[in-house]
DNA sequence: TGCAGTGTTGCTTC
DNA sequence: CGAAGCAACACTGC
C-alpha cells in the first residue's frame, strides 16, 4: 500500500525512466478505472512527451509537454512498473505483480522502446487527465493537506492543525489526507511509536514537547523510509519489481504480539481496531 | 469451506 | 458542517 514514501521513490525512479519518452500507445482491460472516456484520454496522452513526474500526498502527477496532466493514484495494491526490453525482470516480480497489469503506456525516445505497465490487484487504482487549468481547480487535489516534507510545515502549522482538530485523534489527523498530505497507516503507526504517544490520544490533550516530538517524527519516519525506498510489507513494488527496505525496520506495524524493540521497555505491542482500521502500537512506552 | 480482514478514498446517510 | 458506514475489488488467512 503505496505512502508518500512508496509513492516518492516511484516518482524519483520514473524521472529517471520515463523523462522525455513520448507516448506511442496505451492499452486497457478495465476502463473503469479512466477516469474519462478512453478516446478523449488517449487523444489526450498520445503523441506527448513526459516532461516530469511529481506527486501531491500519494498521487502521482505525470506533466506532458502540453501541459496537461496524468494524474495517477494506485490506491492499495497498484504498481508501476517500467520495462525495457533489457530490463531484468526478477524472481520475486514474477510472482504476483505480473498478472494484474491493467493498462499499459507504450514510450518512444529515439530508437527506445520501453513501457510503462500499471498492475493492480484490486483494481481500485484509478487515472484521470486534467489540464493546466483543470490541475489548479481540481477539487480533488485542491482538498489535500500540507506537504509534511515541504519547508512550510513548521512545528507551529501543525500546531495549528492539531488546534483546529483538537477534539480529534493524534492518529486520525495523521492519516486525514485533507490535513497532512501522504501518511496512511503504516507510517502513522510508525511515527506515533517513535514519539511515544497512543494513537488514542487526542490533540487538546497534548503537551507542547508531545507535540513536538510527533512534528520531528513525521519528518524522521517518512525521510528514514525514503531513504530505504519505501515499506514492502505486502504488496508494494518499486518500478524495477523489486520490494523496499523499511518493512525490515519497522517497530509496531504488523507486529503484534511481537515483544517492543525500544530497550528497557517490557512491553508488547498490540493491535486495535480504531474505526475499523488497525491501530498498532506498544502499551508499554506509549502513552 | 466460508467468511472476515485487509487498506485508500469518495460517496451516502444521518 | 462532521462522523460513520459502505462500496469499489480480489486475495489471504483462520
Amino acid at each position: 500500500m503505496p505512502e508518500l514514501p512508496e509513492v516518492q521513490t516511484i516518482v524519483d525512479d520514473l524521472n529517471k525512466k520515463v523523462h522525455d519518452y513520448k507516448v506511442a500507445g496505451f492499452w486497457t482491460d478495465w476502463k473503469k478505472a479512466i477516469k474519462l472516456d478512453l478516446g478523449r484520454f488517449k487523444k489526450g496522452i498520445i503523441g506527448k512527451r513526459i516532461v516530469g513526474v511529481d506527486r501531491r500526498g500519494k498521487n502521482i502527477l505525470a506533466h506532458l509537454d502540453n501541459g496537461s496532466i496524468m494524474h495517477i493514484h494506485l490506491k492499495m495494491t497498484g504498481h508501476l512498473l517500467v520495462k525495457s526490453k533489457k530490463s531484468k525482470i526478477k524472481s520475486y516480480f514474477k510472482e504476483k505483480v505480473n498478472q494484474y497489469i491493467h493498462h499499459i503506456w507504450y514510450l518512444e525516445k529515439d530508437k527506445k522502446k520501453i513501457t510503462m505497465e500499471f498492475s493492480d490487484l484490486r483494481k481500485f487504482g484509478k487515472i484521470r487527465l486534467l489540464d493546466e487549468k483543470g490541475l489548479k481547480e481540481d477539487k480533488e487535489l485542491g482538498s489535500l493537506g500540507i506537504e509534511p516534507l515541504s519547508n512550510e510545515f513548521t512545528l507551529k502549522g501543525f500546531k495549528k492543525i492539531l488546534e483546529l482538530k483538537r477534539k480529534k485523534t493524534i492518529r486520525d489527523i495523521l492519516m486525514d489526507q485533507g490535513l497532512i498530505a501522504g501518511i496512511g497507516n503504516i507510517y502513522a503507526s510508525e511515527i506515533l511509536f517513535e514519539a511515544g504517544i497512543l494513537p488514542s490520544r487526542k490533540a487538546e490533550d497534548l503537551t507542547n514537547d508531545e507535540k513536538k516530538k510527533i512534528h520531528e517524527k513525521i519528518r524522521a519516519v517518512l525521510g528514514k523510509a525514503i531513504r530505504l525506498r519505501g515499506t514492502s510489507d505486502s504488496d508494494y513494488r518499486d518500478t524495477d519489481g523489486a520490494p523496499g527496505g523499511f518493512q525490515k525496520v519497522l517497530k509496531v506495524y504488523n507486529r503484534e504480539k511481537e515483544p517492543c524493540q525500544r530497550r528497557a521497555c517490557k512491553g508488547v505491542v498490540k493491535r486495535e481496531k480504531i474505526k475499523q482500521r488497525s491501530a498498532f502500537f506498544c502499551e508499554g512506552c506509549q502513552i
